[in-house]
DNA sequence: ACAGGATAGTGCGTACACGCAACACTAGTC
DNA sequence: GACTAGTGTTGCGTGTACGCACTATCCTGT
């Protein structure tokens, strides 16, 4: 082996993950008692709603039961609500609610002033970024193929 | 802002980390029983023992009472072993036992020939790996950085 | 119309992650 | 020696992650 494990890649995107993690969850628990993962779904829900919870899985790839508590929780908090889907019994589509979209659009806007703002200073230049999330993206692909 | 919340930095970074930890606990688990997290300590600890739990923390940016309670559980496993530090009352020195230096080896080729061909596989050569691991570094500064 | 297989969601158990408070011990100061 | 500040670990509570087994519902082929 070239180099150790510490420096090895998983160690590095795990350290990466985990300290974004961290500082998104200390910044939205402190100012709005929202966890990193509720920052999350709030934002992918703001981009499309209606959707079943088997939609959010696949788009933040969760499983079923953690989204399934998540969902459940947020929707004790007022955030979503869950409806039968007309067209198929099994699922629920899910809906932000009034507070929900507001509350979103707060975690955005001081995500941006904070962390998101050190996040999107990673990358040097446009080139850097592009070879950055295009290795993310394959190591999603990497790691489904089995 | 030109895209959208999905193709964000911060979820790219998320998907990847998911997508990896699941793979790896998947095929740790069925093997030998062992999640990702486990391995990663075990991994750290084959590279230098004899060190506190504090150390460790640092090393692999989780949080005192999670590598206590993992610890603990790897203990009960006969993995590792704690002794008391000669020189400082509050602190444990964690070793691996016979056991567990053995099990670590196991894993490691086992990882090799499976999620760590993969994953080592996604930069495309030497330049893209500078480039990305540099990137991954800076995150874990940038999220620190107050 | 019905059987078989697939799919959405839930409930339960285990492990991780982290904040917070408590405790034990250390180190520096007077 | 006592006083204070700092550090390593533990205990507790909440939330996230996932496998597994189970129910309800859908769909397809016959």
């Amino acid at each position: 082996m070239t180099s150790g494990f510490a420096e090895s890649f998983g160690i590095r995107l795990r350290r990466a993950y985990q300290s974004l993690h961290r500082r998104a969850n200390a910044e939205l628990r402190r100012q709005f008692d929202v966890t990193a993962d509720q920052f999350v779904v709030l934002g992918l829900l703001a981009e499309r709603d209606g959707v079943s919870q088997r939609e959010i899985c696949s788009r933040c790839y969760s499983d079923p039961s953690t989204i399934g508590a998540l969902v459940r929780l947020m929707e004790k908090r007022g955030w979503v609500r869950r409806e039968t889907d007309p067209r198929d019994g099994r699922a629920r589509q899910v809906y932000l609610t009034e507070a929900g979209r507001d509350l979103q659009q707060r975690l955005w806007s001081a995500a941006d002033d904070s962390f998101h703002r050190d996040l999107w200073a990673v990358p040097r230049n446009a080139e850097e970024e592009r070879v950055l999330f295009d290795a993310l993206d394959r190591v999603v692909e990497a790691m489904e193929s089995r």
